[in-house]
DNA sequence: AAATTAATTCGATGAATATCTAATTAATTT
DNA sequence: AAATTAATTAGATATTCATCGAATTAATTT
């Protein structure tokens, strides 16, 4: 069963999607109106309403007073506020979990955007590296050369010089042209 | 045309009202993914990923990074912002215009919830408080007694007194049981 | 209690649209 | 330039769900 606060995004928007529920939401926020009021504003017949509304009050979006409904501007801010937090690229937690050394090691070499800022020369500072960018590819998944390349650039536009490095350490295999991890 | 900006809250939830697009947003929060990518990681066929795209960039939701796509968080918190806007029931322009006596009654008599703290015995004051009530009947529509009341009592639980009031002064009319505005 | 009115529920119809197949166009690679 | 691959577009099908009609239940009024 959903609570009403628990962000099931998806049906949030599907009932939000809805021409007449989002009249009805525009209407309730700015005064309570009964379901026979509402019907009437909207030319909209009686059943229908009601099965808007309880559209709307399974996302908790309403609240009742009396006969009269009111828009839940609380639990709607609520709602907006996890769509924004979902939205937010937050720094995926494994992206820089690890060791010290090699938090440091990614926090200096790769800028805000997530580029690189330079490839390491020196082998251990390398290898952290491509330990970080090998996880843009999903395993078991065969990614043809073109695409490979694409995703490398993202990080440094010598993507050819990536590629190999992540070969040669054997942290990717290639056949015929196509590569994935191991 | 719609410009990306402009707040057109139906077709916003609609894009975002599909469980794939969704599914996409998310992703594309975390980190730009190609249309290929995207593709394989859903396990959608390309033309489909590439029409929901489409969808989402017609909401001004993406932007481009090369061949990848990111979810532009800034374009969304604005969307996230207008849905705010507009639950918050801002206190409607017409309810305290008017001359500045007519205001000063209004927010003497009006609880912040809209309701009436008293009624005024002052024939004057009577007269602003009822101008101000009867606009919440729609003109042209007929209204049985009873639901009459029920907006009544939203202002005061003698809304029998308010009614009689409200006739009296030919605000408005009454016949079998059905009153109007004039 | 009977009768009127308000509100919900059920089933069927229709419209909108996501999904699928296929064809077309655009871009890259050899 | 030919050929391969990427991406978009078009059309057909299927599904979802709002809308409509009616019946049912609940609540008020007389």
């Amino acid at each position: 069963m959903n609570t009403p606060t628990d962000p099931n995004l998806l049906d949030l928007f599907k009932t939000l999607g809805d021409a007449e529920r989002l009249k009805i939401a525009g209407l309730l926020a700015n005064e309570p109106l009964s379901l026979t009021e509402l019907s009437q504003r909207l030319e909209l017949p009686l059943n229908d309403v009601s099965n808007h509304l309880a559209h709307l009050e399974a996302q908790g979006l309403l609240q009742k007073e009396g006969d009269a409904y009111r828009l839940a501007a609380k639990a709607l801010e609520q709602k907006a506020r996890a769509v924004l937090a979902q939205s937010h690229p937050k720094v995926k937690s494994d992206d820089f979990e690890g060791d010290d050394y090699d938090r440091k090691i990614l926090s200096s070499y790769i800028a805000v955007d997530g580029s690189l800022k330079s490839i390491p020369t020196q082998h251990k500072k390398l290898m952290v590296i491509l330990h970080h960018i090998v996880k843009q590819f999903q395993p078991g998944i065969r990614y043809p050369e073109k695409q490979v390349n694409e995703i490398l650039r993202r990080f440094h536009e010598d993507y050819a010089a990536l590629r190999r490095y992540l070969v040669d350490n054997r942290l990717m295999a290639r056949e015929k042209g196509e590569y994935w991890t191991l």
